[in-house]
DNA sequence: GAATGTGAAGAAGTTCACAGCA
DNA sequence: TGCTGTGAACTTCTTCACATTC
């Protein structure tokens, strides 16, 4: 059917910002788990975005929503975790086993968005062998920390062409670069300083440096437009006082 | 359309979109603080933008580069500074001191970018009035871990209204409250589970769950448009295979 | 001559509004 | 009736192209 309506984008056919959307989508769906459907509406409301929004997005997937009911909470689950992670559960390695690393290997949350921990990886011989806790899927563990000259082997054995960059900021290049030479593709960076990243790899900076100017520049212009339109009633800027907020969804200021 | 195509956004004046990649602009243009002035042609590619968009950005700010030559670099950094963080450094706390906090805690780039430490906070006995590391201006020194009980008096003195909230999922919410009802008006989340925000709160999530999600993806679906349009020049990039060995490993845990 | 600043064209993303199906 | 799926309107962002200034 159809034509009218280009295909929003080139090749795998779904927009960068739908993308961008779907691990909310998937994190809310997640949390209710229990209902068996959910309306555009509530999984809207939910993760803060327009409902008309949420349909198209979710018709990018091929969607399988129900006139008159909604959508089918588990099979979206399943299609949403089809589209982002895949069928079965995805390896990475975490590069930096320093505060950083430690910490990135002791979050417990990978198992349950569909990552595993394949592999820690350092080069200081004081680190290299030593056993570090991490999260498992089933309750904390152990892990040997292995060398970055075994990076082709680790790759090979686990499959791991994922990994999260936590190593110092001045060999954070140095580090790029060999990683891609073990055949690893996609890159979470947290040394974030304009590093470059080799043909092919996809590289992608998480650098608090800019989070915080960002959120700087937001209290040094009060009025500027965050991320919400919403109308709702311009209220006197009531600061509450009690923890307790009121139960109306009123959007977060997100900016 | 009175007044043209004048002024792009209703209160602040300059788009969303711009100020996500002032941050870039200003990192970059640091980096070349050695030059009198550069052109948006050099800068942009730095930045990884197209010379127009910079061009069109830095014009918001009320630009003031020369035309036939370029702009002026310290004028622009303060410029664009001046933007972001405003004449001083910004003091933020920290808030929660676990593996995760302490690594940001020990985060050397704080003063270079504009902001400095001004507490650190937590609620386990165990920590609290404790000393920790954290990376100041002037090499690192300590710090006194301080009680979220005596949040209040904290940002009185300190004049912190920022936050970087490193707790565990299941208190960030009422932390978020807590620290809301203390006047703090910005927040940077860690824990990013669907913690609403008070209004008048902005917070602004750093998912790692997210972005390894949205990486996966397009390992996934090769040929998708990634985030790299077409980045910098191609450097001879001498590449130190053998990793420098770095004996003081954890200390410079940039994040 | 060289590079900025900007109107206008173009692309991408968002929201509306309603047809169509359960 | 209720809610999805989607063309079309609308808004925002990006890029082009060129007049303008040094």
């Amino acid at each position: 059917m159809s034509e009218g309506a280009a295909q929003p984008v080139g090749s795998g056919g779904i927009p960068e910002a739908t993308i961008s959307r779907l691990p909310r989508y998937w994190q809310v769906l997640r949390d209710v788990r229990g209902q068996t459907t959910i309306s555009s509406q509530q999984l809207a409301e939910a993760a803060g975005v327009n409902p008309a929004q949420l349909r198209k997005d979710l018709s990018y997937l091929g969607s399988v929503g129900t006139r008159g009911v909604g959508y089918d909470v588990g099979r979206l689950i399943d299609m949403v975790s089809g589209h982002l992670i895949g069928p079965a559960s995805r390896p990475f390695m975490i590069i930096g086993m320093g505060q950083l690393g430690s910490a990135m290997a002791a979050f417990t949350g990978y198992a349950e968005r569909g990552f595993r921990i394949a592999a820690l990886i350092d080069i200081a011989p004081g680190l290299v062998g030593r056993r570090m806790r991490v999260a498992a899927a089933i309750g904390p563990t152990t892990m040997v920390v292995r060398s970055i000259d075994e990076i082709e082997q680790v790759v090979a054995e686990t499959g791991a062409t994922l990994a999260l960059l936590c190593v110092p900021v001045r060999v954070a290049q140095q580090t790029v670069d060999r990683l891609a030479a073990a055949g690893v593709d996609s890159i979470l960076n947290f040394a974030a300083d304009g590093v470059h990243a080799p043909e092919g790899v996809r590289l992608r900076d998480v650098d608090l440096g800019r989070e915080l100017q960002i959120l700087a520049y937001y209290q040094q212009h009060p009025g500027a437009p965050a991320a919400r339109p919403e109308p709702a009633a311009a209220e006197p800027d009531a600061v509450p006082t009690s923890a307790a907020s009121d139960p109306s969804n009123d959007k977060k200021v997100s900016v």
